[in-house]
DNA sequence: ACCGTACGTATTGTTGAGCAATCCGGCAAG
DNA sequence: CTTGCCGGATTGCTCAACAATACGTACGGT
């Protein structure tokens, strides 16, 4: 049953064949998913995919407002259809938006980063701990880790911040939950508004890339507490970063 | 349920608002979070949250369609701030929006109970095994241990189930993440949707409040490790109970 | 009887305008 | 400097309408 065509996130496709009761003509078994291709082209769908993507690219920095108004008639949209897209970006929490006053781009905090890293410690090393790992959620991994060492060797330091991504994505994929892919995929998307505060975001992941490699190579050798240390190790470091980056930011907003 | 403070409460009125205004005059502080009981109510939030009520009582069952002209006159209020509403429930996955179809009452499958549970296991275990559990959170978990046995003694089986799930709340609040916990009491509520399906919902829950007790008794002596795996025990029980029931459903359903 | 097609109806998707409620800025008065 | 007030602007919500789509049904061919 499709009855996950919502609009989830930009790249949802996972439909995951279940209880099939009784289908006597076998030919037709796998369209299912193909059902989701041909239309799903909600317009408040893609409004909300669009101003994902704006958001987390930074085109759009933290504590922008959006007006409804305005941003209607920028997107060549009705304001009610605009104010759907909002109520799931704010449920995202991409946005926050505030009562009779407007939505704004979400600002994050030390707390939210500590708050972030806390549940990622958590999740991302239970999922390395679990132990079952299937064969393509560690092909994932690995696959992450090269496009991303791929992305050091041409400088490509964006694309190395999206495969850090991918990586971080692929490791709670070893879990096997799809509503936990989703919830930390969600929450991965969230802290990317916190890079776009750093001083120098291109740079930020490029230390982390062998760190992954040590972490895949150890996931592919079966020694999954080892792996798990080093994940946590690298969280710390990361989150200690971030704290650095937004102390600093807000010295500079609240000195001058 | 009135009573119960820690009810399903709006979850949009979160704003990054941790700015200090320099407030000089002293006896101001701690006014900022009176500003949020003031006006939190807008026509959306209201709507969801009774929709989500009457969802997970259970007095809107898994399947039923929610046209919304009808919905809307019914409740009172205009069809697109209901479609929003809807938007809100169909990001917790408590309906789902089938395009051009309308909006359904979720209905959860075998592979659903799965992917819950598996991360119910990852994420309650975890939680429980991190070690740093603060003494307010562990209150907590016997508090909803104490309010599940007066309900059992007095054969108030609704409240049996509600207090179960304040126990698992408490369990992933020993993380310590605002985050984790908006994830999990979410996805504790969509299981609720599963719990209706059940032949004998009421007594589902009984046999596992000694556990609870139990489980709560290990954290409160620092044995975390045992406490996690009587918790993996119960989740696993519970999980092949729940799949038991869904495959006597749909074997009623699809058999005859 | 079986199958495919065309059509009519009901519902959803989206738009646009409109009004009340609320917030923000500035200005006058104490 | 604080307090109160007013005008402009924005949001919250409603209403009505049209276009697009899905579903049920009758029709015609074989």
């Amino acid at each position: 049953m499709a009855q996950d065509g919502s609009s989830a996130g930009p790249e949802s496709g996972d439909a995951g064949g279940s209880g099939a009761p009784d289908e006597r003509s076998a030919p037709l078994a796998g369209l299912s998913g193909a059902r989701m291709l041909l239309d799903r082209t909600s317009t408040v769908s893609k409004l909300a995919d669009a101003l994902r993507a704006q958001i987390i690219e930074g085109a759009l920095p933290p504590g922008t407002q959006l007006a409804e108004h305005a941003a209607a008639k920028e997107l060549g949209v009705s304001r009610n259809t605009l104010r759907e897209a909002f109520r799931l970006l704010a449920h995202e929490r991409l946005v926050v938006h505030e009562p009779h006053r407007g939505v704004f781009v979400r600002t994050l905090d030390a707390d939210d980063v500590r708050d972030i890293y806390t549940t990622r410690r958590l999740v991302e090393c239970a999922a390395v701990r679990a132990g079952d790992a299937p064969p393509p959620a560690v092909a994932e991994i690995r696959a992450a880790v090269k496009t991303a060492e791929l992305a050091v060797a041409e400088s490509r330091w964006h694309d190395v911040g999206t495969a850090d991504l991918r990586f971080h994505s692929a490791i709670v994929a070893l879990a096997g939950s799809r509503r936990l892919n989703d919830m930390m995929r969600r929450m991965l998307a969230e802290l990317r508004l916190v890079f776009h505060v750093m001083a120098d975001p291109h740079r930020f992941h490029e230390p982390y890339v062998h760190r992954n490699a040590a972490i895949a190579t150890l996931i592919e050798q079966g020694r999954t507490r080892e792996a798990a240390e080093v994940l946590t190790g690298y969280l710390d470091d990361a989150e200690a970063q971030l704290l650095r980056g937004i102390a600093e930011r807000s010295g500079d907003r609240g000195g001058g």
